[in-house]
DNA sequence: ATGTCCTTACCTTAAGGA
């Protein structure tokens, strides 16, 4: 089972990328991020025409995440539980049905800037949140994929020029601790798991020629419950996606799971 | 380097978010 995570900006300017990366890369599963558009205004039949079973969860303008499945999906979910009052769309669960059955959440952390200020508090909440959901799921003791964009640098190495977010929310060590403590409740860090040197990105900024210059950051990531992560055959990032027309600034990264 | 891209609304131009 190949599982990719990719926050495409926006769904209707990725509308020939998004396919055409598909087509390429023949992921199984894609937890897509910034879809930007409400569930009825997503091009549903245009991924459907490629194979794909497609779940939303959309708003309007902004966040937004969504499922496409070439395998069955059941049981469905939206929202991140935790906080009733929260009307942004980052959250979104299916159970995979392949060899085993696979639980996918995809997610999109919320960036958190500035900090310190209500955007920041926001943002440790929610990764809050999120710890106490992965704790539930790894209670079953089956295989989960947390998969999405964390706006988290989980460690210096991680970006090409770290001195440039010392004091950015995706840096700060709140942020990273919150990280920490996903893993500590024993998720793998997929990428991290099968390649230890510095170097590896998945976000180039638009701006001030990053991708030319390379400076980049690790921050869309897949971590794994011990049941997922023994089944780990594969993890690479598509960074050639940056390259393409009409890119997103962030590209895919994926998994290859023995199931 | 105040460097770009995407979306929406106040819609041929600016603002918010990232």
């Amino acid at each position: 089972m190949k599982l990719a995570t990719f926050n495409i900006n926006g769904i209707k300017a990725r509308i020939e990328a998004l396919p055409a990366w598909l087509t390429a890369a023949q992921p199984d599963v894609v937890c897509l991020q910034e879809i930007k558009s409400v569930d009825d205004a997503f091009p549903r039949e245009t991924f459907e025409a490629l194979g794909y079973q497609v779940e939303t969860h959309g708003q309007k303008s902004f966040n937004g995440v969504a499922i496409l499945s070439k395998l069955p999906l059941e049981d469905v979910t939206r929202g991140l539980p935790g906080d009733d009052s929260d009307e942004q769309a980052r959250w979104i669960e299916a159970t995979v049905i392949g060899r085993r059955a696979v639980r996918v959440c995809g997610l999109y952390l919320p960036n958190g800037n500035p900090a310190p200020g209500p955007k920041y508090d926001y943002k440790l909440a929610w990764m809050a949140r999120m710890e106490a959901r992965a704790r539930a799921l790894l209670a079953l003791e089956e295989p989960v994929v947390f998969c999405g964009d964390y706006n988290v640098i989980p460690q210096d190495e991680d970006a090409a020029k770290p001195d440039q977010w010392t004091t950015d929310a995706l840096a700060l060590p709140q942020s990273r601790s919150a990280f920490r403590r996903l893993l500590a409740l024993g998720l793998t860090d997929a990428f991290r798991a099968r390649h230890s040197e510095a170097g590896h990105y998945t976000f180039w900024d638009y701006q001030a020629g990053a991708w030319e210059r390379n400076n980049g950051i690790r921050i869309d990531h897949l971590l794994l419950s011990p049941q997922a992560a023994d089944l780990l055959t594969n993890t690479q990032i598509d960074k050639q996606v940056r390259a393409g027309d009409k890119p997103s600034d962030h590209v895919p990264i994926w998994v290859d799971l023995d199931c």
